[in-house]
DNA sequence: AAGTAGAAGGTCAGGAAAGGTCAATAATGA
DNA sequence: TCATTATTGACCTTTCCTGACCTTCTACTT
């Protein structure tokens, strides 16, 4: 529990929720020299604390005026809506079932009907087929992305 | 926000913003004297924030009197930013060029930032790299058709 | 008219300033 | 013990910034 990963782990997590806007901006070096480590420590922390299974994304620029930016995901009641669906999807889905999915989505007024019908334009579309070796398996990969966008706090 | 180059595209979108004629000209040593710094930093500015993706045209002209002229080009409003939008796309499209069509597009207010959030997600999310032949012909196809998607008139 | 000096802007390579990755080692705990 | 988790450091990629050198245009001189 007193492990560096731990502590800035809750350093982070503390002003994250004092963020009203749903995210927070830093620089890694910077953040490094608070506590004096390494910088790759950085990245370890955001990479086993701060994935999407824990409710966080994380985004990024290098160069000049780098920076990291984590956003928070919805928790809430919708965000295990989210929980839910992800695990309804599974491994594979059907262009029927994510027609249906979105559906509900949409009836759950989660999403706007024209976010529906530009998910669907793109999973469904047949400008692909035969395209790919296993589109079942990236439909249901690009549908929880889009389940992610959805839930990120700062939209 | 904090380096150079953000803080001259900053600048000059704010000035733009204001020109009644949809365009400002100015000389590029000038600028880069407001900003002290070397002259060719304003290129890199222009090279990577104006381009015609992002919806700025730069003409330039150099000897005595030389100047920049940037201009903003406008979507027509009416539905008939659909053939200017396939023309840029093309037959190839990088996520570089997608994203700034995306940012376009919401800045003009013809889609939400959440729908451009999902379309980036999908079209730029790197849980797909390598899993296809030839991603940017692909993404070229897709966007082609997410733009008839959003101008269904039943949305 | 031709030539030329000076005044623009353009290009490109290199260095600096971020963040990313990975593998080796250390620490922890069941 | 020994498997998992944490920490470090060496090296990589991307983005930004600068300076040296190049090209084009105007104006002036002869």
């Amino acid at each position: 529990m007193g492990n560096l990963a731990d502590r800035i782990e809750e350093y982070l997590k503390r002003i994250l929720e004092q963020a009203s806007e749903g995210y927070i901006m830093l620089q890694r070096s910077e953040l490094a020299g608070v506590f004096s480590c390494v910088p790759s420590q950085i990245n370890y922390v955001l990479d086993t604390r701060f994935t999407v299974e824990r409710g966080y994304l994380v985004e990024s620029r290098r160069g000049g005026g780098g920076y990291l930016r984590i956003v928070r995901l919805e928790l809430g009641l919708e965000g295990q809506y989210q929980q839910v669906m992800r695990q309804l999807i599974g491994e594979q889905l059907s262009r029927d079932r994510l027609n249906g999915l979105m559906d509900r989505l949409v009836n759950e007024e989660l999403v706007t009907l024209r976010e529906a019908a530009l998910v669907k334009s793109i999973l469904s579309g047949d400008a692909l087929s035969g395209e790919f070796r296993d589109w079942d398996v990236l439909r249901a990969r690009l549908m929880k992305n889009i389940l992610t966008t959805l839930s990120r706090e700062d939209l």
